[in-house]
DNA sequence: TGCCGATATCTGTGATCACAGTTAGCATGG
DNA sequence: CCATGCTAACTGTGATCACAGATATCGGCA
C-alpha cells in the first residue's frame, strides 16, 4: 500500500476495513454535494488518492452503486448518476412523505434529544447570518440539523432509508446551495428550521411535519427553478 | 470457471454481469425466505455452487451488506441478520407507514395496472383456497400482489426503498409463513387484498392505506406471537 | 479546415494468490 | 465422562494479474 500523506489521516481516524473507510469517504462527498452529477471517477485514481489497492474502492462503489449514489455500467467508467427533472420531483415527493415523517415521530423525543436539535439549529441560524456565509460549512450544519430531527425520530429503519435519500439527492441539491449564496441569506430555510424545532418542542406532529416538508420543497423548488436538471 | 449444470440455466438466461446474476440469486432467496435469520454463508461455497469465482460473490454478498440484507462481519462467515422482536416491530411501523403510502399513490392508477393487481389477487386468492396450499408458491403470490400494488403507486423511488424493506424481512416472515399453513388457511391476507383491490379500483386512498396497513400488521403480529424472534 | 478512422490508453470484470483472524474438531489430561 | 487446549481447516480481506470492451487522441484524407 502507498503512503499519501494526505489522506493518513482520515483513512487511519476511522475504523474498520479498508472497504469501509472508502465507502465512508465517498458516501461524505456524496451527500455534501463534492460531487457533480455527471462527474467520473475512476476505480484506480481513487485507489491510488486513498492509498489503497483497487479492491476495496471496488467493493465500497458496489455498495454505492446497489444504493443507487454511483452508477456503474459494464467496462464503462463508474459515474455520479444524472438526475432528470421528472426523477427529482418523485424523490422530492417521497422525502417529503418519509422525512415528514421523521420530523411527526421526533415529537416524542426526550430532552437530551431536543436539545441536540436546538443546538444544530443555532449553528445554520449562526452560519446563515454571518455576512459572508461559508456555504459548505452551511450545508454540513443544515445536514447535521435535519439528521438530528430524524435520529430523534427513534427509529434505526427510518434513519437508514432517510440516509439512502440523501445520498442520491445530495449531488444535485448541495452542488447548487455550495454556488449560490442568495438562498441561504434569503433565510428561507432559516425559518423553516425554526418552525420545525418550535414544533417538536411543543409535540405538535403535523406543524413538525410540515415545517420539514416546506423546508424540503423550498429547496428542491429552488433547484429547479434554476433549471439545471435535464429535460 | 467451473461447470455446475443445476444452476446453468438460471445464470445464463439473466442479463448483465455476472456481480448482477448473483446479486439477484442471493436477493430473490432472501425475500422469498428460502434463507433463515443466522443462517451462514461462505463466498467460496456460494461462488462454487454457483460456478463462478470468489469475485462476483464478493461484490454481490458487498451490495446486500449495504442493504442490511445480509450481515459482515471481518473474517467472520457472512450471516443472515438476525432480527430482535424490537427491531421487527420497528420495521413494521416503517412499513405500514412506506407501503401504506405506496397504496395510497396507488389509487390513481390506470386501468393496465389496475387489471394486473386483479390478476395477482385471484393468483393469491386461488392458491390460498387449495385444499393443500402450496405454500412456497403462495409466499411468490402474496409478494407478486404487493409489488404490483407498490408498482401501480409510480413511483421508482418509492418502489426501490420498499424493495430494500423487504430483503431485510423476508427471511423473517416467509420462513415462518413457509412452515405454518394455518395463517394462510384463515384467510386473512386473502381479505386484506380483496379490501385493497376494491379500495385502489373505487379510488379511496385512505381505505387503501388501511388494507394493506392491516395485511402488514397482521402478518407481524403473526409472526411476533410465535416467539421465535429473540429478546 | 473539417471529418473520419486507427490505435494507444483507459475502463471495469473476473480469477488467483497470500495472509491473518476465526472456528470447530479432536486429542489429551483430569 | 467431561472439560480443556491445541491444531487444522475454514473465514473474509486485500493485492496483483490478465483481459475485453469503451474512449479519447492523434494522424491522415477530403
Amino acid at each position: 500500500m502507498l503512503h499519501v500523506p494526505a489522506y493518513q489521516e482520515e483513512l487511519e481516524a476511522s475504523a474498520g476495513t479498508l472497504t469501509d473507510r472508502v465507502y465512508r469517504h465517498l458516501a461524505d462527498r456524496l451527500v455534501g454535494g463534492r460531487f457533480a452529477p455527471g462527474d467520473k471517477l475512476s476505480l484506480r485514481a481513487v485507489a491510488e488518492a486513498l492509498g489503497v489497492s483497487i479492491m476495496p474502492v471496488r467493493e465500497a462503489v458496489s455498495r454505492l452503486a446497489a444504493e443507487g449514489a454511483l452508477e456503474v455500467e459494464p467496462k464503462k467508467a463508474v459515474a455520479v448518476p444524472l438526475m432528470r427533472a421528472a426523477q427529482f420531483r418523485d424523490v422530492t415527493r417521497v422525502r417529503i412523505e418519509i422525512e415528514g415523517a421523521a420530523a411527526a415521530m421526533a415529537c416524542g423525543a426526550d430532552r437530551a434529544a431536543i436539545r441536540e436539535i436546538a443546538a444544530r439549529e443555532k449553528d445554520f441560524r449562526d452560519l446563515s447570518r454571518a455576512r459572508a456565509p461559508d456555504l459548505a460549512a452551511a450545508v454540513a450544519a443544515n445536514q447535521a440539523f435535519h439528521f438530528a430531527v430524524y435520529r430523534a425520530a427513534g427509529s434505526a429503519e427510518l434513519l437508514a432509508i432517510i440516509e439512502r435519500l440523501w445520498l442520491r439527492v445530495g449531488p444535485v441539491i448541495n452542488l447548487d446551495l455550495r454556488e449560490n449564496p442568495q438562498r441561504l441569506k434569503l433565510g428561507e430555510a432559516m425559518a423553516f428550521h425554526a418552525a420545525a424545532l418550535a414544533a417538536i418542542r411543543a409535540g405538535e406532529a403535523r406543524k413538525a411535519r410540515e415545517a420539514i416538508a416546506g423546508d424540503i420543497r423550498g429547496a428542491s423548488n429552488f433547484i429547479l427553478s434554476r433549471g439545471r436538471l435535464p429535460e
